[in-house]
DNA sequence: ATGCCTCAGCTCCTGAGA
């Protein structure tokens, strides 16, 4: 079973990107973060002419989140229960017999900023969430943007971006809470080559200098850790005429 | 401190992203 998330930056402009990326890696489930679209215009058909089913949580202009698989996706469940949210940033359902949590996090802009604040209280409500479903769903995967570094081996340059955005120790903090309730960052549960990041700015050839961030993870439960067999970052589609700023991050699993 | 780049939209500038 292969699983994988991709922020793709307005899926209006990066859909013919998806839909290639899909015919060649033939994952079985998909979850996308950035759709910048309402659900009227979110492309269903084209994504089924291809054998995938799709179910979106849209949004004008800002965020919006989407989860498309080969097998059928059951118990859909839109943002976070329990936490009252203006914004479409988490979908999930169960597939094959896996309860997938697909989440767009929220950037934060700048310490000590209005953005900030959401941020710390959206990953309080995701947590005491996630920390429910995992009771009721040992099989879990919490994959997306997460807009937050692990460590300094997430970092391009951590000493010039130490205490920034997606860098500051309460951010870890919170990450580092989310692997508390029994998940792994399963990128790290496998040899990766140094300086691997999923996000590159479009700014000042970002991408060609490797100048990136590690910010889009895929955390497995315990008990889907001794199933996984591989965690990639396709950097494959960075290289693309107009790319999305950040690359798919797949996850391969022995079907439970 | 800002621009650098990209995208959406009440579009020829602005806000937001990260």
């Amino acid at each position: 079973m292969k699983l994988a998330t991709w922020n793709v930056n307005s899926l209006t402009v990066r859909l013919p990107q998806v839909l290639d990326w899909l015919m060649t890696n033939q994952v079985d489930v998909l979850v996308l973060q950035e759709l910048k679209m309402t659900d009227d215009k979110f492309p269903l058909q084209a994504f089924q002419q291809i054998g995938y089913e799709g179910h979106c949580f849209g949004q004008k202009t800002y965020n919006g989140v989407a989860l498309l698989s080969r097998s059928p996706a059951t118990e859909v469940v839109r943002n976070i229960p329990g936490f009252a949210d203006d914004m479409a940033r988490v979908i999930s359902a169960d597939v094959n017999g896996v309860r997938v949590i697909g989440g767009y996090f929220p950037n934060g802009q700048e310490p000590g900023s209005d953005k900030f604040e959401y941020k710390r209280n959206w990953l309080k409500g995701l947590r005491n969430w996630v920390r429910e479903e995992l009771a009721k769903n040992p099989r879990l995967v919490l994959m997306g943007d997460y807009n937050i570094t692990f460590d300094d081996a997430d970092v391009w340059d951590p000493v010039g971006l130490k205490d920034t955005i997606h860098c500051t120790e309460e951010e870890r903090y919170h990450l580092r809470a989310l692997i508390a309730l029994g998940l792994n960052d399963a990128y790290r549960l496998f040899p990766q080559t140094p300086k691997s990041y999923s996000w590159w700015d479009y700014r000042d050839f970002g991408f060609r200098r490797n100048r990136g961030l590690r910010i889009d993870h895929i955390l497995i439960s315990d008990a889907l850790k001794p199933l996984a067999t591989s965690c990639l970052i396709d950097r494959t589609p960075r290289k693309n005429e107009r790319p999305s700023d950040h690359a798919p991050v797949m996850l391969e699993l022995l079907q439970p």
